[in-house]
DNA sequence: TATCAATTGTAACAAAGGTTACAAATTAAA
DNA sequence: TTTAATTTGTAACCTTTGTTACAATTGATA
């Protein structure tokens, strides 16, 4: 295993590359390959390890109510995938991983993680970070699907999210605040009549912060 | 301290509290008692310790953005306050918390949570149940509110969230789903008409579970 | 029991967002 | 460069939800 890799994954980085070889010497843990399209874990199997990818690339899938699958993610190495559903009451993973290209991942039974952080307080720290980002960013989602109107939405977003406006598309974002496309592109005519903001394929730029402010103040 | 009460806290549970001492003997902590009224952290100020309520009743408050302070819930004894702010980037506590009453507040500092979790993997365990547990409830909080509809939403809280479909006031579960209480009355009435669900006064019956679950598939 | 406050049901109307459809603009591909 | 596919702007119309207001009911309290 190439231990330079490894230690700029989220879950491991900031441990010297010799200390990790080290803490991986006295550790169970098993590596598995995966040709493209084969699929990682499924949806609502249990998660027992902590997947590192280490090599390649995949991509998160889940089913709406409607039966289709829509892409959540690509993950690339080196990355650790769900490792919010490794920890909880029931840890089942609600995607499904799929290899986009040939993969290598590093599969670490829980024990040996819980074990991995009581001996050293960085992976520990890691990933009390890694799981206290997850809460932070759900909440302010939460927070931001909870206004009513959608200038408010689209003003939250863009002061408290995603400051830098950048987005891949009208429809990816209509889909992130729960509303329809034309919906979005008729609010963003009348934001830019209002001065506020101005859409260009992709970057929503912010013309006057304070009054964009203004908007969540009923 | 009364380790028979701290042992029945989420963070510390399970550990026999003979084996609490011990580990409380060789740990940095400070317990600072509150009169009524008093607050016991401001929204805003960074969170370093790890608090657990011994004694008397905490509540949360947060201010919209109308500047109005709202109840978010009240925390009683024993149970950690806010334990989901003391890690990550920017650990600031969101909420103001004030004593209810007359209460006894146990801190840990951070560094000493580390110290305890990587001494007992019980502690070490609970703590990242709490993380997950958290992630998990405000994951379903964000499927629910992306429903467009407010009949989907009912059903999905009622099917996902909660099951018992008991709810303090109209009021608050309409805060809860981010909609008008009217709405949400009449909403109740359709759903009623249409034989899913029977309100009456906090107590949310369904009546007919597959057809709420179709409800979901638009 | 009488009174008051909180909760609930309801209605009329306003406002916001959804739906569908299509054309213009842009980008990617042949 | 031409064609095809994707993204975006826009409009007309429909559906849902919000707003406001008020009466009925319930629960708590004096």
């Amino acid at each position: 295993m190439n231990f330079e890799i490894v230690s700029r994954c989220p879950v491991l980085k900031g441990i010297d590359s010799e200390l990790l070889k080290l803490l991986f010497e006295d550790l169970h843990y098993k590596i598995k390959t995966y040709e493209k399209d084969l699929i990682v874990i499924s949806s609502g199997e249990r998660c027992n390890n902590l997947m590192i990818l280490l090599e390649g690339e995949v991509r998160g899938e889940m089913l709406d109510f409607s039966g289709n699958s829509i892409k959540i993610e690509d993950i690339m190495a080196p990355r650790p995938i769900a490792p919010a559903f490794l920890f909880g009451e029931m840890n089942l993973c609600p995607v499904t991983v799929i290899a986009n290209e040939f993969t290598r991942i590093l599969f670490i039974p829980r024990e040996e993680v819980l074990r991995l952080m009581q001996r050293n307080s960085t992976i520990l720290l890691n990933y009390l970070n890694i799981l206290s980002g997850r809460g932070q960013f759900l909440s302010d989602k939460v927070k931001m699907l909870s206004f009513k109107n959608l200038k408010q939405k689209i003003a939250y977003y863009l002061l408290k999210e995603n400051p830098g406006g950048l987005i891949k598309s009208q429809q990816e974002f209509a889909d992130l605040l729960a509303v329809a496309r034309p919906s979005l592109a008729r609010t963003f005519g009348e934001m830019e009549a209002e001065g506020l903001v101005k859409y260009n394929r992709g970057r929503i730029e912010v013309i006057n912060k304070e009054k964009l402010n203004d908007c969540l103040f009923v």
